[in-house]
RNA sequence: GUGGGUGUAGCUCAGUUGGCAGAGCACCAGGUUGUGGCCCUGGUGGCCGCGGGUUCAAGUCCCGUCACUCACCCCA
């Protein structure tokens, strides 16, 4: 048997159910903020995430799916959505038309590394890109929509982490001060951070391993050495936020992985899938833009881990014991009546027709279409099964009505139409069927 | 890339010192000649992940390999 491969995952229709509501819930929410929709291509030319994202980060390094194209070319799998969202930007000049421009994004990334839970080689991530707004008020926003977004997942008690990384006038004189002191702790580093030092020394104040920590523990911060503008920067942000009731941690050893950031950072973190705390995570890159050979342009942005988002709507709805299969009955108090939780109730057939004979399934047959193309959601079988397997089937299926039409219904022109919970039953003649299941069904 | 755990029916899992491959759920049929859910009876369904080895005999022991999984690393 040919299987997917490793890392690669079906999204089967059971579980689309919860993808489709957390996507709809965002963009609605998105939209209502102003953003707009942009979809870019699965693959760009390798060049431009080892620029954005950085030629010694590790998802440059070892993580990228990259091949040559038949002409030579570097292709790669995009491992993240900001660079191709400020490539589409820059090469569509769209500052040019609008100076503040809002975008999101959602679709696959692709890294090679080790999966396990919530990491895939192919994930989903919702992005939101904001370019031509410098101040603080928009960083804030970000955080906001977030919150807000996962407070109608019914996800209240995820914590936004934030921290400042200074912007090109401050961090280098940091990262000296930085250096100076790891240098004095050299000893007592781990490899990983003795290698950081040269390439990324900021990275080794995430640095996970116990004897690091310790070294690290009084570390210079970057929020100690912000220059007067990044510090009124950050200000803003931590008192907007407060006002506006989000809660949030000021974490000065979040730093993240990509190069580009600058000034503000966040993640949202959650402890519902292991090792895989983050669930969001964003931050400014006003530098980014120019990089890549556009104007000077302020952005920001973040992304949100959709499959990880899923696993752990999955777990709440679990450990709330929503029932969803026939999508009546919620106990979830707090959110039973939100438009999340109706996004989730399955569809079921408001019909299903069951024929008992030949004749009767040529007009099953039509009548269901007929019926379909009308909006009414209607099954039938023909298979030509007994009508007990058939009402078993109805059942399984959680058809709220089914349409009795035997051979001698039909002779007799009186179908039976048994609702399937009151188990009432209506008479109905063959000549129109679909228009009198439609007022009986408007009746009801 | 490194380390641990697990691979048996569609799903969840038993399987003793090596001795005929099992259960529950699901599916199909019947009990009820044309009315679902509950119950009862019967049935379908297996390269025991794959390849080698040891043995009279391997689901079971050994080696390899692949996949899944958890953790490190990194990140969404």
């Amino acid at each position: 048997m040919i299987q997917t491969i490793r890392g690669f995952r079906d999204i089967l229709p059971e579980d689309i159910v919860i993808w489709q509501a957390i996507e709809k819930t965002a963009s609605k929410l998105f939209e209502d903020f102003g953003f707009k929709e942009i979809r870019i291509p699965i693959m760009e030319k390798t060049e431009l995430f080892a620029r954005s994202i950085g030629e010694t980060t590790d998802i440059v390094e070892k993580e990228m799916y990259t091949f040559p194209d038949r002409k030579g070319d570097k292709l790669t799998l995009r491992p993240e959505a900001t660079a191709s969202v400020v490539r589409a930007y820059i090469q569509h000049n769209m500052g040019a038309s609008d100076s503040v421009q809002k975008l999101y994004t959602i679709g696959p990334m692709f890294r090679r590394e080790r999966p396990q839970k919530g990491r895939y080689r192919q994930f989903y991530q919702i992005n939101a890109e904001v370019f031509g707004i410098e101040s603080p008020y928009i960083d804030a926003q970000l955080i906001l929509i977030l919150n807000e977004l996962f407070k109608r997942l019914g996800l209240s008690e995820l914590k936004a982490h934030i921290n400042s990384l200074g912007c090109k006038e401050c961090r280098p004189t940091f990262q000296k001060e930085l250096l100076g002191f790891l240098e004095g702790k050299k000893e007592h580093l781990c490899e990983n951070c003795l290698r950081r030092m040269d390439k990324n020394p900021l990275r080794t104040l995430d640095c996970k391993v116990p004897e690091c920590r310790e070294a690290l523990k009084d570390a210079p911060s970057t929020l100690n050495h912000l220059c007067d503008k990044c510090k009124d920067h950050f200000e803003i942000v931590k008192n907007v936020l407060t006002e506006q009731n989000v809660e949030f941690t000021v974490d000065k050893t979040l730093v993240r992985g990509l190069d580009y950031y600058s000034r503000t950072t966040f993640e949202i973190l959650t402890t519902a899938l292991g090792a895989q705390s983050a669930v969001a995570g964003g931050g400014r890159y006003d530098a980014l833009i120019k990089e890549l050979g556009g104007p000077e342009t302020y952005g920001i942005g973040f992304a949100i881990g959709f499959d990880r988002l899923a696993e752990i709507v999955a777990q709440m709805i679990n450990g709330e014991d929503v029932e969803v299969k026939d999508g009546s009955s919620t106990t979830s108090e707090f959110n039973s009546e939100s438009d999340f939780m109706n996004l989730l109730s399955p569809k079921v057939p408001d019909i299903f027709i069951i024929p008992l004979g030949e004749k009767a399934i040529r007009l099953a047959y039509m009548w269901t279409s007929a019926l379909n193309i009308a909006g009414i959601r209607t099954e039938t079988d023909y298979s030509g099964r007994s009508l007990k397997s058939l009402m078993k089937r109805a059942d399984k299926l959680n058809a709220a009505n089914v349409l009795i039409a035997g051979d001698k219904e039909i002779e007799d022109n009186a179908l039976v139409l048994r609702n399937m919970k009151t188990k009432e039953q209506f008479f109905i003649t063959t000549d129109n069927p679909v228009e009198q299941i439609e007022t009986l069904l408007n009746r009801v």
